[in-house]
Parts: structure tokens; C-alpha cells; sequence
DNA sequence: CTGTTAGCGCTTTCAG
DNA sequence: CTGAAAGCGCTAACAG
């Protein structure tokens, strides 16, 4: 069923009936809701490539992530998702899986006019976004979120590392702990720096003066971080508590807390940064601070959509900084309520 | 840059271009090349909409799911990703959030002709599919993936549960247990009935005698299951092994064995039907029986482009019954390699 | 082997 | 207020 046939049933030209679907003021009521109750009568939907052809809208945007099956993108894809929907648009999903050239091949795809603007998280081997920007030369807008490239100034939505870790080092100091360890990632990556800052001046705040010992510089070596995990509780100034500057160091303090006998959470607290919402179920007395991915998703489509509809070449620097939530558990009840496995 | 614009800069009529860049026979060796060529120096691309308006194809499929943060179905859409991507399709992904009347309106959207075809996992809601046959009578094909209606004679791809919870059964007597208890879940489902199923036959082949009061009951209440559980555990016959029909299940048995001092895996063995990645990461000593949803989108993805190749309105009942995955963990190594959370 | 032309289904100007 | 007609960019039948 397409406009010619509608016109044809309603004795209108197809012009008419265009105009009387998209509510065009240069028709009558009365033509109006006869066109209307046929198109429903024989549900009638306009062809979205013919409309797009003609409007050179093609009412979809793309979101480029490393992973979809990762929790923190996947809720960000649902808020993006939610957004999109409202403004009657169709998200379509395209993987990295932090391949370099696969983002540049999916990038250059989408130069086509496929999509009306693009939200991205680049992959870990992305130093340089020449491709994205090239979209953004062609006029499709692109917004960044939580892995963004520093060097871009390009519309962003990351969270507030630093006063994250600000907050979640005061909450430790409120519930009494004083030896707050500390467990570093890369010194290359601002998250892992700002992090660092935060839980110090933290403790600067709390007139409390930095014990170097108690900040374990971690990297990409597990075995090698679980030796220095191991070495920090078992030292004579062992801490009362732990912060993990990434979920998977605090994983791993659980596993030697489990094989030399600390209990968590009474001899010690254990608080990470942490998106995947499993961990903090199954592990029900971290404490941790989680980033908004839902809300990162949103956010981005947001300002993806503002791009879209002001239809400018935005070259303000629309940076927005979410705060992360901090997670805290009842730790003597397990809540596994947040699961929603498939059977 | 459109082909009018490219073919005015060969000095070559639109079609010639078009032909040459489809790589039609009627065009020779010598232009294709010349073709070719300045298309790559112009970064020339079809326009999708106008393509697809042509064709009558889109070139794209939609993916239909309850929830797209969520384990097993984030890993189907890879699947279905990564064959859709050989087949140079687009993936188009729409949630329902187990919202019957969300179906209902992301299926009527898509009888406009923006997908070639759909792959579906229903909603909880979801007891008729008219919205879904619909779709096929208007020629575009559907695949269902573990979420069916058992009513609908369409394609499908589901995994075998009498089978897994056979072999699974078996592997914890091979371990030498004898005591085996069942955590049964909703005797309405299909995957319930089938898992008791599976696990009895087990049980009879081995010439184990019946014994019922290791057969838990259990349903939708949670606080209600672990009285049970509890009471299974506590009691004078009390089991050397549990199998849990589904994740929750086994996730609340591991709470009470830590309540009562239950050493695991030493004590009693845990088996579950699993599909958290994240569980059998953070619970090491869970035996867990997987669905393979990766395999099951891309097998999804190849039975819905065999219908689309084909073009053919598919009335033979195909039903893939994909078998599960027993993942057996060194109890002993706690292995977190299998996270891939965003930083 | 190359070019002309019609038309996919829709929107929109312009004429009535 | 309604209709005729052009054209979005591409493909393919047909003519040369």
C-alpha cells in the first residue's frame, strides 16, 4: 500500500494526500480525517527510503561502541535507546571490538547519509579520531561518551572522576576506616590520575597525612597485581580498608582476602569503581561507585539530538561531566534483585 | 557526491558509472578500472535510500529483544552482528522491556518495508504472535531465538534443556555424587518440566531410585525459595550436590551455604543453568550450564539470510536445537579473564 | 560496450 | 483548498 493506491481508494490526487498526512494546514479538516481513517483502514505507512530520499533525513542515528555484550555499554545503549524512541528515531549498533580499523571502516560507511549523527566510545587503540571528524566535516554530528579522546573537543559525556573519588574516600572516612589504601592503575590514564587526586585530597581534607605505602601501583599484569595486593595486607601497616581504582582490582582483594582469612566487610571495607552491576550483587558488601551509563546514554543522545535539530556545526566545546553514584549495600543482605537473565 | 557529479567528472553517462560500479558484464575492463578509481579518489558512495527504494531492499534486519542489558541477550546480538556484518547488513536494534505492547508497535513499524527481516526473542507478555505473523505475510521473515511461542510453528533456534540437564546430572555423579537435589522452578515453563526431565532420566540410568524429597519446589518468590533451600540444606538427608534449574536459584544457594557453614565445592557441589558470564566468574566453583547465545544469534542470523536469499515465504517448521555448554571451573584458581568492563 | 530514459514512493513548489 | 509536475539518487530495460 503506498500513497498512489491511498489516493486512488480516496478519489485524491496524491499530493492531497501527502499534504493531509503530514497534517499540512493547506488542507481541510474534513478531507483530513477521511485521509486519516483510510490510512489506518488500510495501514498505510509511508516508505521511510522514499521519505528519507526526499528529505535527506534518514530519521536513524548510530551508536558505535568496543562491546554491546558489556554491561556498562549495553545500559547505555538503553538509555540512548529510550531517547531516540521519544524523538521517533531508529538506533542502529555497530561494534569495534577495539579494532582500530573496524571503527574507521564502520565510520567511513556512515559517510553515506545512513545516519543522521553518531554517539561513539572509541576503542582502546583509537589515538586519533581524523575518521570521526570527517563526519563531523560532512555534517553529521558526532558525541562522544565515557572513552573519549582527549585531544578531541568535540561534545563529550564522561563522569567526574575526581570528585568520585573524593566522595567515595570520605564515605570510607565516615564509616571510621583511617588506613585507606589505595590501588593505582596505569599512570597513563586520566582516570586512573584523577581518581588518585581525588582519594588524596580526600584524606588531606580529613587532616590525614599521605602513607605512601598504602598506595599500590597496579597495571595490566593480574598475577603481578595479586602479589601486590597480597603484600599490602598481609604488611605490618596493613589498612582498614581498600579502594580500587578499577573493578578488577577489587575482585582480586576479595580473592586474597578469601585465601588468607581477612573477612570482609568487618576487618576490612573494599570500595571500587565498578560498572558492572553483577559484582556488587555477588558481592554484595562492596561498596561501589558506579557510572551512570544509562544516564551517560541519555545524556549523549540529548546533545546528539540538540546537534541534529539546530542542524549546526557545533564547534562549542559541550562537555558534560556526570557525577557517579555511590553504590551501598546492606551487607547482610544479599540482593540479587537486579537480575535479568534469560531463563 | 553523487553519481550525476562523478559521471560529469569521467566524462561518462550515470548508467555506465552505475553499471561499472556494480561491475556489470555489459561494461569493459578499461572503464570499470577508470571508474573505480575516481570513485575512491571522490570517496564515492550510493546513497542507501535511493539504492534500497530501487531495490526494494533495505539491507538491513532488526533484532527484537526483552532487554538488551542483559548477559545473554547483549552476546546473541553479537552473534547476529558478526554474520550480519559478513553479509554486509545493518543491524537495527529495538527493546521491548518485556512490554507486550511495545512488541506490538516496534513490529507494526517495521511492516514498512525498513527491514528485510527480523530475528525475536518474545516478550514475558507475549502469548500470541499475530503482530509477528503479520510481518511474514507481508514477505518479511522472522526467526525466533530462545524466548518462542511454543504455538508458533516459525523458525527458531533454542537449546536442547532435557539434554544439558541430563549430561549435567551426569557429570555430578561421575564426580561421585549420589544426592543429588533439584531446584526446580515454575512447573508452567517448558525449560522447568524439560530440566526435571532431563535430570530424572539421569538419575533412573544410573539406577539411582527416585527419592522426592530432594525435588524443591520453588516459584517467583524469592524469600519464599531460600526457606526452602534452607530447609533442604539443614535437613537429616541432606544433599551431596544441588541443581538448580535456573541461576537465581543456585546465586541464593550460595548465600545460605555461607549463612550455615557449608563449605563449597568441598561439601556440596553447585550446578546451575547459567547464563551470567559474571557468575561462574565471581562463584569460580559454579558448575554452569551455558546456552551458547552467541552461537544462537548467529545461527538465527544464518537461518533468517537463507529466508532472505532465498525470498521465499518459508512455511517448513525449522527448529535449531542448539545444545548448552558445561563449564567446568578449576575450583581452585579463581579466573577473572572474561571481563571486558568498560574501565 | 555506452547512453537514454522511465520510474521506485515520496515531498513540495507552483498553478489553478 | 486541491492537483499537476518536478525531482531526490539510483537501477535497469531498452536502444543504439
Amino acid at each position: 500500500m503506498n500513497l498512489k493506491q491511498l489516493s486512488k481508494e480516496l478519489g485524491l490526487s496524491i499530493s492531497s494526500v501527502s499534504k493531509a498526512l503530514s497534517n499540512s494546514p493547506e488542507i481541510s479538516e474534513a478531507t483530513k480525517k477521511k485521509v486519516l481513517s483510510k490510512a489506518k483502514e488500510f495501514n498505510y505507512q509511508a516508505n521511510p527510503f522514499a521519505s528519507n530520499l526526499r528529505n535527506k533525513k534518514s530519521k536513524t542515528i548510530a551508536v558505535i561502541i568496543p562491546e554491546i555484550a558489556n554491561n556498562f555499554f549495553s545500559l547505555a545503549i538503553n538509555g540512548v535507546e529510550s531517547y531516540a524512541q521519544r524523538k521517533n528515531y531508529h538506533v542502529l549498533i555497530y561494534q569495534t571490538h577495539e579494532d582500530l580499523q573496524k571503527e574507521v571502516s564502520v565510520a567511513k560507511h556512515l559517510m553515506n547519509g545512513r545516519v543522521d549523527g553518531v554517539i561513539i566510545s572509541i576503542s582502546r587503540q583509537t589515538s586519533n579520531t581524523e575518521h570521526l571528524e570527517a563526519l563531523e566535516h560532512k555534517g553529521i554530528p558526532v558525541v562522544y561518551f565515557d572513552r573519549v579522546n582527549e585531544n578531541n573537543h568535540s561534545p563529550k559525556v564522561i563522569t567526574n572522576d575526581y570528585e568520585s573519588a573524593f566522595l567515595g574516600t570520605e564515605h570510607l572516612l565516615q564509616k571510621g576506616c583511617t588506613k585507606i589504601a589505595f590501588l593505582s592503575f596505569s599512570k597513563l590514564l586520566f582516570i586512573s590520575t584523577n581518581r588518585l587526586k581525588g582519594y588524596s585530597d580526600a584524606l588531606k581534607k580529613a587532616g590525614i597525612k599521605k602513607d605512601t605505602s598504602l598506595i599500590v601501583q597496579c597495571d595490566n599484569d593480574k598475577i603481578a597485581n595479586k602479589k601486590l595486593i597480597h603484600k599490602l595486607l598481609t604488611s605490618a601497616g596493613k589498612p582498614d580498608a581498600v579502594f580500587a581504582c578499577v573493578e578488577e582490582l577489587a575482585i582480586s582483594t576479595y580473592e586474597i582476602c578469601e585465601e588468607i582469612d581477612i573477612k570482609i566487610p568487618k576487618n576490612i571495607k573494599v570500595m571500587s569503581f565498578s560498572n558492572l552491576q553483577t559484582a556488587s550483587i555477588l558481592r554484595p558488601s562492596l561498596t561501589s561507585i558506579t557510572q551512570p551509563a544509562y544516564e551517560m546514554g541519555r545524556e549523549a543522545a540529548e546533545m546528539l539530538f540538540n546537534l541534529i535539530d539546530k542542524n549546526v556545526h557545533n564547534n562549542l566545546q559541550a562537555e558534560m561531566l556526570l557525577p557517579s553514584t555511590l553504590i551501598i549495600r546492606n551487607s547482610t543482605k544479599g540482593n540479587s534483585s537486579g537480575f535479568a537473565g534469560s531463563l
